[in-house]
DNA sequence: ATCCCGAGGG
DNA sequence: CCCTCTGGAT
């Protein structure tokens, strides 16, 4: 089989297994989608979701956390991992946003990640889910199972692999392909025990765990 | 290359 | 017990 035919049946059966996959994360307001994705780092949405809604109900708005204490912010979300980093990066995106641009939240990729806490993926989530803008965003998940069916190599960084994924995938798919592949690697192409053996892509899998 | 860092799964 | 979780900054 070759590449072009292989990843799109990679897509087609993907879309199969999880049609509606969709972001995860609790939120109302813009400001509170970018907090919850750069909380996000390296824990779990529910992890993220069950702090955020007490921290959302008592923040209201970016003031709220630029004039907090960091101990306070902390306690907030001590639950979920790396929370003195998160607890400071919560702080200072507030008070840079509150000093540069007014309060509200910029548009741009520079701009985002020229934020506390913010780099290129959840740049890129964000742009993505609240601008509908065609994003690939890679993490671990999108990585870990790109480089399994052989769209990516195991040295890509995850921006060399996003060149490739968006170089493989019409501009149009990114978004939903995102989900997709990350609901594929979280619940099935996973780390640790991958369900090779029910995968309906095992025949095409350049690195079957079985 | 290393640190951060608690919760949950297996 | 051990590993991993939608990374980012130094």
């Amino acid at each position: 089989m070759i590449k072009k035919e292989e990843s799109k049946f990679i897509l087609k059966e993907i879309t199969k297994m999880f049609p509606y996959a969709t972001i995860e994360l609790h939120f109302q307001q813009k400001h509170e989608l970018l907090i919850a994705i750069m909380l996000s780092a390296q824990t779990t949405d529910k992890a993220v979701n069950k702090i955020t809604k007490k921290l959302f109900s008592d923040f209201k708005n970016i003031e709220d956390y630029a004039t907090a204490e960091f101990s306070v912010l902390e306690s907030y979300i001590k639950t979920i991992g790396l929370y003195r980093n998160k607890a400071k990066n919560l702080k200072n995106l507030a008070i840079k946003i509150l000093e540069k641009y007014d309060g509200e939240v910029p548009d741009t990729q520079k701009e985002l990640e020229d934020l506390p806490g913010v780099g290129r993926k959840t740049a890129n989530v964000f742009l993505a889910e609240y601008h509908e803008i065609p994003r690939i965003a890679v993490d671990t998940h999108v990585s870990r199972v790109s480089i399994r069916l052989g769209l990516a190599k195991i040295k890509d960084s995850p921006v060399q692999v996003e060149k490739k994924l968006m170089k493989i995938y019409d501009k149009d798919q990114w978004i939903t392909l995102h989900h997709k592949f990350i609901h594929f690697g979280r619940y099935f192409c996973k780390a640790r025990n991958p369900k090779c053996k029910e995968c309906p892509l095992l025949k095409i899998c350049k690195m079957p765990m079985i």
